[in-house]
DNA sequence: TCCCTGATGTGAACGATGCATACATCTTAG
DNA sequence: CTAAGATGTATGCATCGTTCACATCAGGGA
């Protein structure tokens, strides 16, 4: 359908999001305004408004787009994950994701989530409840959903630190050792706390 | 000193952070223009330049101060905690602290900590340092350096879901009930990790 | 005591931004 | 084939950050 003519764009939509990810890769967030991304879709500066309501539906769904990207990035590390080591893997690799698209991270966690940001919402549900699938197939016989918010949690705080450049992240390897650690510490605990009987505690 | 006179406003610096600070709290972070502070201080826009450099500065000056505050919020939750369970209510109160000042709390961790604001630097360490202090008082055989990073990461992580919203943060209590299960979660492994092998060697 | 230098605050101005409104152009359903 | 949406454009307004030249004050040296 995108027949010639600098009229219609063809796909502006898609355009805009391309280039608002782009822009917030490239400056950061403050980069990343309505103009630049006009000018960088070759359009003009409202244009945009006929697909973005204003500013924040863009960043939202340039955010909803991240926790996608994430999503897979985790996937990847290990398709199903059902080990304590193979969580930590997977663990790593969200950390990983955090420090290798800061400006984008941020964006996703930046402001309270408006439940009006119907795609935002669902992306991180669907993050939420995978993070929790996992904790399942590893930990069977815990509660689930309070270990998973757990672990969540450790993991979430370690990439903002890390992205705040409050740990060591000179290479790769030292934030994959150290994320591995910590979530083996947790781990270390948990199975132990299955259950009714929260007995087998290591009494040191 | 402040002799009549409109002119000279007496303590414009002092002025300005307080200004910053109110409408931090009331409009977010959006809310926090440098001509409003003006306004708010009753003064011209540009006078505030003549105390920071810029609208960075000013939020930087904001966020350290945050983080003093934070630091005496913990210190009032436990003088100088020593016991898991001192620890835990020193995590709920910085979850607390977050939740009670969300925007503040966000603009302490907004960017990426510039090596440029100093005072922001060294009060993060500070907080830093606290933690560590503080692990090492209730866990002295654990490797301090690692558990307390693992630990703030936990309740930093917590403190960011909770403010996003992906977490239950209906009443008070409800928070600190779970802080506190995850923060004993993950304590319930570590003392067991003491002396050499404290780190990455969980093997089931 | 005077005044002069530096600190502090003012005013106008520039460019950029988010957004609203009115208008132009294209596409497509009937 | 045409009229009605969908999609882009042009223009304008309020606000913002920041700069620069200028005004005002305070305190110390003569």
């Amino acid at each position: 359908m995108p027949r010639s003519s600098t009229y219609h764009h063809g796909d502006l939509r898609a355009a805009c999001l391309r280039a608002a990810r782009e822009l917030l890769e490239e400056d950061g967030s403050a980069g990343l305004s309505l103009r630049a991304v006009a000018r960088r879709a070759g359009v003009s500066a409202t244009a945009p408004y006929r697909h973005y309501a204003d500013r924040e539906a863009l960043v939202s769904a340039v955010a909803a787009e991240g926790y996608r990207e994430l999503a897979t990035h985790l996937a990847q590390a290990h398709p199903a994950p059902s080990t304590p080591d193979e969580l930590a893997a997977v663990a790593v690799a969200y950390v990983r994701f955090a420090l290798e698209h800061p400006a984008l991270f941020r964006a996703m966690f930046a402001e309270p989530c408006d439940p009006t940001g119907e795609e935002r919402v669902a992306a991180t549900e669907a993050i939420s409840a995978y993070v929790r699938t996992i904790v399942e197939a590893t930990f069977p016989d815990v509660d689930a959903g309070a270990l998973s918010t757990t672990v969540w949690a450790l993991v979430h705080g370690l990439a903002f630190l890390h992205l705040d450049g409050k740990l060591d992240s000179s290479t790769p390897e030292v934030v994959a050792a150290q994320v591995t650690s910590a979530v083996h510490a947790l781990f270390a605990a948990s199975p132990a706390m299955s259950g009714a009987a929260a007995t087998a505690r290591p009494t040191a």
